[in-house]
DNA sequence: AACAAGTTTGGCAGGCACTGCCAGATGGGC
DNA sequence: GCCCATCTGGCAGTGCCTGCCAAACTTGTT
């Protein structure tokens, strides 16, 4: 609805884009900082709006929430995971389809420490996790139709690929959970593939 | 810390007990009429308590949130969940022993019916779900150390625990999504059962 | 360079969940 | 019947979030 004559250009050049992008980011930093500093349920949207220069009105329109205010748009993270499944090759089964997904995902951080510290956060926040399980139930769901195809050869039903996809994320949570509580020792991955090991033994 | 001379007896007879029972009763039931009637987002505190008979304090003085006013308490889940692992036998594996308590689990339902209209509510209210699925990685985490030791001969580590606690509440969660979508068709426990075998494989 | 049109912003009022505080009502033990 | 412990209700206040409207700004045109 913003910009309609756009077509695919690679620069947005519009001065208004530009600013918004550069808010964006200025709140984003500030948030993360101040969470981290202080703690989330101690930090005040007033208190982030005022250090980032914008109203509270206009924080709220760019994010909708306080909980926004942690990580990547969930449409993002959804496009990118449905994508990244989408162009796995057709002989690939679903669990290594699901696995080349998470990889993706985890290839967003921009590094290891910066992971960590986000991780630790959302995981010890009650509200902040609530939000993060809310989002990651409603990316199950875009990615189940999506795997359908990939299963129905093996003559599994949509309650079963269901089962499958919720396992693939649990796994992932725990395997993200084992490596907080080892203080980003060794690679998630790693983590997920022996959690699924375990599991599928 | 309310009665500490009660022993183990069987019936509290104190008026305050009785009353408070019949006042819990009494707004858990008006709450749940409104929510199912008018939706979850529509009904506020105020009304809740008004047709209850209360005051909004006194209200939240039963249930600290609103998000309460929905299942039974998180600590009596987890009591139950915690007990039925421990009591399995000694040579019952891990599987066994969180199917067993799921089904235990699903024994607090009165009625299929009334399971069907509370896991509908829970389902398309995205604060519920999420309030939901905070308590169940809760009950996760306090389920682990239980397991834990069922799974040490097994050469389990603690990460590979976690996945099989996380898979197993992750197949009941994608048991009862199919269940819901079908309109309480079949049995749940069935259904995890498919989902198991196909996750499994 | 000024103008018209569309978009964004900030401030205000308000709703709702939730909490601390304090006075008053109520049940329990003597 | 009396005192103490507990419970209740009302009030004010905080914090997240939304709708509304006027002011400021960007953009394309003349």
């Amino acid at each position: 609805m913003t910009q309609g004559t756009q077509g695919k250009g690679a620069t947005t050049s519009t001065l208004w884009d530009r600013t918004r992008r550069l808010a964006t980011q200025e709140i984003l930093q500030t948030a993360l900082r101040l969470f981290t500093q202080q703690g989330y349920d101690e930090t005040t949207i007033a208190q982030i709006a005022r250090e980032a220069g914008v109203s509270q009105r206009t924080l709220f329109r760019y994010f909708g929430t306080k909980e926004d205010l942690i990580g990547g748009s969930e449409e993002q993270f959804v496009t990118l995971l449905t994508e990244t499944v989408r162009k796995q090759p057709a002989d690939a089964g679903a669990w290594e389809a699901l696995r080349a997904a998470f990889k993706a995902a985890l290839s967003l951080h921009t590094s290891p420490e910066q992971a960590l510290e986000r991780f630790r956060l959302v995981h010890h926040t009650d509200s902040l996790r609530a939000a993060y399980l809310g989002k990651r139930v409603r990316c199950q769901e875009q990615l189940l139709p999506v795997l359908e195809a990939r299963l129905a050869p093996s003559g599994m039903d949509r309650g079963q690929a269901r089962a499958i996809v919720a396992t693939a994320f649990a796994c992932f949570d725990a395997a993200t959970a084992t490596w907080l509580e080892g203080n980003g020792q060794g690679d998630i991955l790693d983590l997920y593939d022996q959690g699924l090991a375990a599991v599928r033994g």
